[in-house]
Order: C-alpha cells, then structure tokens, then sequence
RNA sequence: GGGUAGGUGGCAGAGUGGUGAUGCGCGGGACUGCAGAUCCCGUCUACUGGGGUUCAAAUCCCCACCUACCCUCCA
C-alpha cells in the first residue's frame, strides 16, 4: 500500500516499525463549538484508513487527543458565561455524539489535554534543560532558530516564514517565531500548578505529551487537516525532535484537505457553517460518509446541496441491495472473495476512495440488475456488502426488528393477492412515514430504509 | 513575497502516453394493480491558452493565464 506522505512531498510504501502492530495519531477537536461538515470529513478520511488498515491485518492503536484548553475556549467561557467545565463538557459530548452517528468507531483511546498536566510539564523541563525554551514573565517559549529543521513539514524556511507573516507584538519573545509551551495564568482563567506557576499549556504540546506517553518518540503515522501542518505539527516535530534527538518523529504525516461549502470556505464571519447536526437532519450518516469517499482526501473538495444529494441516492441503492439479502447467510466464496477485493483494491493508491466508491457503484449495478437472488448469488452479494461496511461504513443497518417487519409484509402481500391494494397501500404509506419504504415486484416485497 | 494543490462534457468528478470512467441531470422504452425500484437505448467530436517531445498527449517538458488553500486561531 502506498500513502502519501507530507514531510517528504511524496508517495511511500506503507510499512509498520513494528511489523503489523500501528501506532497512529490524528488531532482531534478544540471543543469550543459544534462539530462542522469539515470535521466530518477528516474523521471519517481516518476512521475509513484505520479500518482498511486493520482490513489488511494490521493491528492499529488509533489515538485522538481532544483540547479542552485554549484561548477560543476561554473566550466561549466568557461569552457564554459559563465554567471551563461546562464548555469542555457540552462541546466534547456533542463531538462524540456527532461521531457515534457518523459511525466514526475506530478510534482506540481519546486523551484530554488536561489530563496530560505532568508529562506536559515533563517535556516542557527538558526542552529548558536542552536549551530550546525559555520563560519570561508571561509563559514559557520555545526557541524556534534553535531548532534547525523548523519548517520542514511545510516546506518553508525559517525566513520566509518571517517575511510572510504578521509579526506577533509581543516583546517578552526572543523572536517573533518563537511559540508558547506554557502560558501563564490570567485572572479569570483555568489553571494548573507547574514549576513556572499557575498556568495552562500551549496548544502544541500537548500532542506531543499524549504521543510520547502511548508511542514514544518514533510513530507511525500522524494524521490531521491540512490548516494543521502549520504551525501545529511543524511545532510537534520541533518539540519532540527536540526532546528525544531522534528523527523522525513520524513516519507518514497523512493530511486532509479543506471542504468549502457551495465554494466558500467555511468560516464564522461569513455565518456558512455547517454544523454536521445540521446535515443529519435531512440526510443519512451513510450519505455523509459516501460523500467524503467520494472526493480526494487530499484535495479541498466542496461541499453543496447536489453532491450531498447524489450521495443520499448511492447510500439508498446500498441499502436496497442489503435489504434484499437480508436474511440470507452470507457465501465466502472465490467470487465474493473477488468482487470485495476489486472494490477496496484502490485504497492501495493512497486511498483512492474515489474509485472504490466508482468499483462499488458499479457492483451495485450488477447486482441491482440480476432477476434472481437464488442459489449463492445473495449470500455472495451479503458478504461483499459486510466486508465493504467494514471498511466504510455505508450499509445501513436498521434497530426495527426484522420479526415485525416480516409480518407486516407478510399480511400486506396477502391483500395484494386478494386484489385489496386500498389496504395495501395504505399501509405501504403509514411504513414511508416511519421512513420505511416498500418495493414489490408481482410475487414478492422488499422493504429498506 | 514564500509554500502547496489544481484548471476535464449541463453539473459533480476519475483518468497521468494509445479501446469515449462513473454518477447526477435530461429524452425515449421495458417491467408493474399503482407507486417506487430496477433494466435497456439515447443525450456528449470534454480536457485553460500557446509552444515543444513522440508514430501517438487530457496525460511528459517549457511559457503564459486563472483558481483555491496555507504562511495568524482553524479539521
């Protein structure tokens, strides 16, 4: 398998450090605001790998950590009025809801910044002692030109990044570059005790903290979006490099590129935020994820009403196919076995879900087309359909036990034989309401949903 | 100014040297008690512009133009 990787701007043969055994990291939220549309695209882009991954026999720990302090969420605090605590609850509770119903269930462990306090302060000591940060009266930084190597990841040198940017207005820095490991307590704000006082710690270090304390110096894979590579994990390497005098950090850098919405990038001011809720109201989960499958991970896709719409169809022609082998046992067989593996062959090429979902369609043409479901070709169509699941997690699955069902349909094909359609329908109506719907051929009825 | 990714048919979106991806949409037909679903046929001389390499280029090279994102918090 190959997987790009943006340290090195190029394509890599996927291989673990330790054999089958993956270590692997992707940033999780600030939880200072509901869960968007481009949340749900990064998640979901690594749910799907850690799945393929462990598809192929890997065996991934995939840790997420959750920042549950920062200054956006100090400022939601005052503008709402309410404790540290309550944000942080609020917001990380409406984050993993929104992942449960995106089927988002790969992730192994969701370390909380603050729960990292002593191994934060730990490797904060010990970029002092290296002579990488120092502290002023208002934090502790870390010396960026110290570290050869800062702007690897992006590609830019220290000097460009100078010239480029607005300069921070901070006169208690060395250098304008140079970014905060621990900030010191404000009046008003969440604090912890450290050997610089109380305080609360920078932004960067804390997924260094969480990495080192469950991988060590030296991982796998590091995943996030785009807008991260700078400064966020330009910084994580220079902290832990820094640290551990070891390089890598990571092997793949693994990063997701941005969703605008009916072309316009996501942003507050202009009030376009789409909250995943949001989408759910009108569309399946299943839709959601067909729709992040269906665009290049790397890319900045779009998001509009149409595509999200195109994929609603794609999630409901899979669930007709599923509902019409419901029941039946599945066949692992060399055709099953085939028709699986020409779907998710394309993950090989730095997870080309395009053509994946492309291959699916296609399988679902075919098989959406065949007259009879008898003999093995449905519990080959079943077992295809689990495997893909697996990976992707677009089969819709019901909690409406199938017993009730049954005899619903069974008592409605008996009025359709008597020629009573005004029963028939109607109860075929009161089923679309419950979002069920019903599909009959002359002798038999299928229902999905 | 520096960095990164791109510019493909009505729309979305693959394809990275040689048989018109695919989906949606649109038109027609089959099937059906009806609806839906499904199937079949049709719709398209698509590849930003200009040079170059080649027997052959959307695909490789050069130049130009344009777009998005990052360089400040951001998934």
């Amino acid at each position: 398998m190959q997987i790009y990787d943006t340290l090195t701007s190029s394509l890599k043969e996927f291989k673990g450090i330790n054999g089958k055994r993956i270590n692997m990291f992707v940033c999780g939220p600030t939880v200072n605001d509901r869960p968007h549309l481009g949340h749900a695209k990064t998640f979901i882009f690594f749910d799907v790998l850690a799945k393929y991954l462990r598809h192929k026999g890997y065996h991934v720990f995939f840790l997420m950590n959750i920042t549950d302090v920062e200054d956006k969420i100090i400022t939601k605090m005052r503008e709402e009025n309410l404790q540290w605590e309550e944000i942080v609850t609020r917001y990380s509770g409406e984050f993993f809801l929104n992942l449960k119903r995106l089927r988002i269930d790969s992730i192994n462990y969701f370390a909380f910044a603050t729960d990292f306090i002593p191994e934060i302060i730990g490797q904060i000591k010990r970029l002092i002692e290296n002579g990488l940060a120092y502290e002023t009266d208002d934090g502790v930084y870390f010396k960026v030109r110290k570290f050869k190597g800062y702007g690897k990841l992006s590609h830019q040198s220290v000097d460009a990044l100078v010239s480029g940017a607005r300069v921070d207005i901070n006169e208690r820095k060395e250098d304008p570059l140079d970014f905060v490991l621990w900030k010191k307590k404000k009046e008003g704000e969440p604090f912890w005790l450290s050997p610089w006082g109380e305080g609360r710690p920078g932004w960067h270090i804390e997924d260094t903290a969480i990495t080192e304390t469950f991988f060590g110096p030296h991982y796998d894979l590091h995943g996030g979006a785009s807008d991260l590579i700078f400064p966020h994990h330009e910084s994580e390497i220079a902290q832990m490099e820094g640290i551990s005098g070891k390089e890598p950090l990571v092997n793949y850098w693994v990063h997701t590129g941005h969703l605008n919405v009916e072309d316009v990038k996501m942003s507050k001011s202009l009030k376009n935020f789409i909250t995943i809720e949001e989408v759910l109201k009108h569309y399946w989960p299943e839709a959601v994820r067909i729709f992040v499958l269906s665009i290049q991970y790397r890319g900045t896709s779009n998001y509009s009403e149409k595509s999200i719409k195109d994929s609603q169809i794609i999630a409901e022609k899979i669930s007709l196919l599923h509902h019409r082998v419901l029941g039946m046992e599945q066949i692992e067989n060399e055709n099953s076995i085939m028709e699986t593996a020409k779907i998710l062959e394309p993950l090989d090429h730095d997870m080309n879900t395009q053509e994946a979902m492309v291959r699916l369609i296609d399988f679902l043409k075919r098989m959406l087309g065949e007259k009879s479901l008898q003999g093995s070709k449905g519990g080959e169509i079943k077992f295809v359909l689990d495997q893909i699941d697996q990976v992707f997690g677009i089969v819709r699955s019901t909690h409406i036990p199938n017993e009730a069902l049954n005899l619903i349909i069974k008592e409605r094909n008996a009025a359709r034989k008597r020629g009573d359609y005004a029963t028939a329908d109607s109860i075929r109506n009161e089923l679309n309401e419950l979002g069920v719907k019903i599909e009959d051929s002359s002798d038999i009825s299928f229902l999905w949903w």
